[in-house]
RNA sequence: GGGGGAGUACCCGAGUGGCCAAAGGGGGCAGACUGUAAAUCUGCUGGCGAUGCCUACGGAGGUUCAAAUCCUUCCUCCCCCA
């Protein structure tokens, strides 16, 4: 086992903030002294159950938690889920139906124990508490709160100081999140940056019940592989825990260079040490930029699948993009006979029937961008009719293919 | 309850009678380049077997030779005052 300071430096590592840092280190020391683990908070919204490297950022953080002892309490916001959060935007989020709760959960906890350890995992949803209260609880609860403390928080007060549009209920996520704290009675509450104000919260309305309050540990937001935006399914601009190990690789591949020491900081295990001497060496030259970023998607892919499978992903990369040659699976196109006509078949046809293309407008641009091959010869007018035998290779742009099949 | 504003393509957003399949940006796709699906640069980005036709500026009507643009009406959203 490490010793007190090492491990307070593990648990830290990596995280945006620390609130209040003292107060964690007391907590931490009681447990050691008292040998009782901590009940480390954790609230998983159950609306899209794919996760990916980004959930997995604090996930692993929960890990080292359990590593050492501890105990992580997933909260399932099943309750919240049920009502819908349309926060922000006009896009009304479908309400999810109790089974499709039910059903989300399960993907998201089987997918949360690649990382998490179960036998140290408590699973628990706030519909136990939330479903049995009345009105008055509610405004019982909410008395705790006033709306100028509400609007600290500086997505309210932004949208407040624009003039844009604030929902009643979304004033009592921040309540009911803290409450769940307090149900919970968590000595440590984690979560993204985004998190902070709602985690904060808990921690007065735990003051208020006469608990001590949780400790709240903020995690930076991963950006997608656009390096923009922040990683998101819906987005499409993230990197999934059950993505294939192709897919895996290039995925990372193609994050912005800039984001490299962050993801090697965030979603691998790399020391402090070894992630100083890479951003050095990247910042002097001695290190090539595509070099260590295939070293990333190397420890990326490993962790999930495997490092033979991350071997095998990097080799088929290069073979792909460095040598330009053809994927070792490529899917099939079955091909009915009655596309063609003498055993013919006009080009923007094929490729809108395999799905290379939505419409024939589109297929048409393809091929006037030079982007399609048959058996990698370019295609160049929009006009010819193609034989196609069983086995053709047909290729749109550097990365899609199909094996094309007559029957 | 009263007053005001807005709705344009995947998104943001310009356009106040014809030059509008609609500026600009973002996104997406393709090409070049290379170190990768980074960065940068260039092009494309409603549909149709296509020098034309069809569908489109919240919905439905109307005025006009001509409507995103003017009128009527409905719907939706937002803001301010109370």
């Amino acid at each position: 086992m490490h010793d007190f300071k090492e491990q307070m430096e593990i648990l830290c590592g990596g995280a945006e903030e620390v609130l209040p840092l003292d107060e964690f280190k007391v907590k931490f020391k009681r447990s050691i002294d008292e040998n009782r683990p901590l009940m480390v908070k954790y609230g998983v919204d159950p609306t899209s159950p794919d996760l990916h490297i980004g959930h997995a950022v604090s996930l692993r953080k929960l890990r080292q938690f359990q590593k050492m002892g501890h105990k992580v309490i997933l909260l399932i916001g099943d309750f919240t889920a049920r009502i819908g959060d349309p926060s922000q935007r006009s896009v009304t989020r479908p309400q999810l139906s109790e089974d499709e709760i039910k059903l989300n959960a399960k993907t998201y906890t089987k997918q949360a124990f690649k990382i998490l350890d179960e036998k140290a995992t408590i699973i628990d949803h706030n519909s136990r508490w939330f479903s049995m209260m009345s009105f008055e609880d509610i405004l019982k609860l909410t008395a705790n709160f006033t709306v100028a403390r509400l609007l600290e928080r500086d997505d309210f007060y932004k949208r407040y100081q624009e003039n844009l549009p604030i929902g009643l209920h979304e004033f009592l996520y921040p309540v009911m999140q803290g409450y769940d704290s307090v149900m919970l009675k968590s000595d440590i509450e984690l979560g993204g940056t985004d998190q902070k104000f709602n985690m904060l919260a808990g921690r007065n309305l735990q003051k208020v019940y006469g608990q001590k309050p949780q400790v709240v540990i903020t995690m930076p937001i991963l950006e997608g592989i656009d390096g923009i935006q922040k990683m998101s399914k819906s987005l499409g601009n993230h990197v999934g825990l059950t993505d294939k190990p192709d897919d895996m690789f290039g995925k990372v591949m193609s994050i912005p260079d800039e984001l490299m020491v962050k993801y090697f900081r965030l979603t691998t295990g790399l020391s402090k040490e070894e992630i100083e001497t890479i951003k050095k060496g990247l910042r002097d030259g001695s290190l090539h930029p595509a070099e260590i970023k295939r070293r990333l998607a190397h420890e990326i892919v490993a962790q999930y699948h495997g490092s033979k499978m991350a071997d095998t992903a990097e080799k088929e990369f290069d073979a792909i993009f460095k040598e330009r040659a053809l994927p070792m699976d490529i899917p099939e196109a079955n091909l009915p006979s009655e596309l063609f006509e003498d055993g013919k078949i006009w080009i923007v046809r094929l490729l809108t029937y395999i799905g290379f293309a939505r419409t024939n407008g589109e297929a048409r641009r393809l091929i006037e961008q030079g982007g399609v091959k048959l058996n990698n010869e370019l295609i160049e007018s929009t006009e010819i009719n193609v034989a196609v035998y069983s086995g053709d290779i047909l290729q749109v742009g550097k990365r899609r293919f199909a094996k094309l099949i007559r029957f």
